[in-house]
DNA sequence: AATGCGTGGAC
DNA sequence: TGTCCAAGCAT
């Protein structure tokens, strides 16, 4: 609860902040270019924060200046190939957001005349576009003053009202208190410090309250509860899984891979053909007549909500020989970077690397 | 509305 | 090693 005494946070404290630690990011206006007018492309706010959901600042950088040098517009990605673009995501995970990227850069090119629309309500209609990207689109492209809320916004929240309630179910209190401090001046700043004081000052544990622009008018400062806010109800342990992957190589170097559907695990992305993963020992389902031999170890990998322990198994095959599922790829159209981590720790084991 | 969906870094 | 965590969305 907050004291009645104590001060309310001030937007443009926050803001004042934000003016003098804000970090240089590559699909950011510099403060020299904003006081001249310059604007931020709405293209490249876009693109930056659908890479941004759920995904590190650090992890994006590389993938947003790839992406952005290779599709510099809305046009250009909406004309790529989407085996492309998938290639080009891969790594950077949550796949469904590279196929709802393409839907929504052809949606922006095609029904709206290339421009993104600049109000909430539309841009919620956009594949992969949710409430805070489009509360982060309107205000950080356009200057609305919608409310941005994601991660940060929550935990600073959460501090700032010593909000004990647990997340997910806090989330409607905490949007009404982020709400009921989101400026009119400069709602786009505003969102971006908030989410930067989060990212770096207000962080999960243990928050350098000492450097926080907002500490006077923190309740969790005053009551010494920062650091075990926000609550949060416990998650489920994660279960293992067992598969295999086959690792088909064509005397000719070219390998036997599988396109995945679009729905599910690793949707739309190159893999290579295998067992189901499941809890209990796995069938043998090998895509082609072949001599496969096991690789020694196994491929470790953690999903969101599994541990997977992959078993290799490789095999040299003859050029005439047909495959049951998938395809041989030749090099150079295939490559290891253009697969998801799991498989690319899959080739690493089989390499021997 | 609870669940499914990646990955890499910090500790 | 394990656990938590990150600028969430779709269903």
């Amino acid at each position: 609860m907050r004291d009645d005494a104590m001060p309310t946070p001030d937007p443009q404290e926050l803001l004042h902040w934000y003016d003098r630690h804000a970090r240089a990011l590559p699909w950011r206006v510099g403060p020299a270019a904003r006081a001249r007018g310059d604007r931020p492309d709405p293209y490249r706010v876009w693109l930056s924060e659908i890479m941004l959901q759920q995904t590190t600042v650090a992890a994006v950088r590389d993938y947003f200046i790839a992406f952005t040098t290779r599709w510099p517009t809305v046009e250009a990605l909406a004309g790529a190939e989407d085996a492309d673009v998938m290639a080009a995501w891969a790594g950077l995970g949550y796949y469904a957001r590279a196929r709802n990227l393409l839907k929504c850069a052809r949606v922006v090119t095609q029904e709206h005349a290339g421009r993104f629309p600049q109000d909430h309500a539309t841009l919620l209609t956009l594949p992969g576009v949710g409430p805070y990207t489009a509360a982060a689109i309107a205000a950080i492209a356009f200057d609305d003053p919608q409310t941005v809320v994601d991660g940060n916004v929550e935990r600073v929240m959460a501090r700032l009202f010593d909000e004990h309630t647990p997340l997910p179910a806090a989330k409607p209190i905490l949007t009404d208190h982020a709400a009921s401090l989101t400026p009119r001046d400069r709602p786009g700043c505003y969102a971006q410090g908030v989410m930067d004081l989060g990212a770096t000052i207000c962080t999960p544990k243990r928050p350098a309250c000492g450097l926080c622009p907002w500490r006077r008018a923190c309740a969790a400062w005053a009551n010494g509860t920062a650091a075990e806010l926000p609550k949060k109800t416990p998650k489920k342990r994660k279960p293992t899984r067992l598969g295999i992957a086959y690792l088909a190589r064509r005397v000719d170097g070219a390998w036997l891979l599988e396109r995945r559907p679009d729905k599910g695990l690793l949707g739309g992305m190159l893999g290579w053909p295998g067992s189901d993963w499941a809890e209990d020992a796995p069938q043998e389902a090998p895509p082609i007549r072949a001599e496969w031999k096991t690789i020694a170890g196994e491929a470790r990998h953690t999903f969101t909500h599994f541990h997977l322990r992959l078993t290799v198994k490789t095999a040299l095959v003859p050029m005439e020989r047909q495959p049951d599922r998938g395809e041989f790829i030749e090099l150079p159209d295939f490559s290891p970077a253009d697969l998801p981590t799991v498989m690319r720790k899959a080739f690493d084991l089989a390499q021997g690397t």
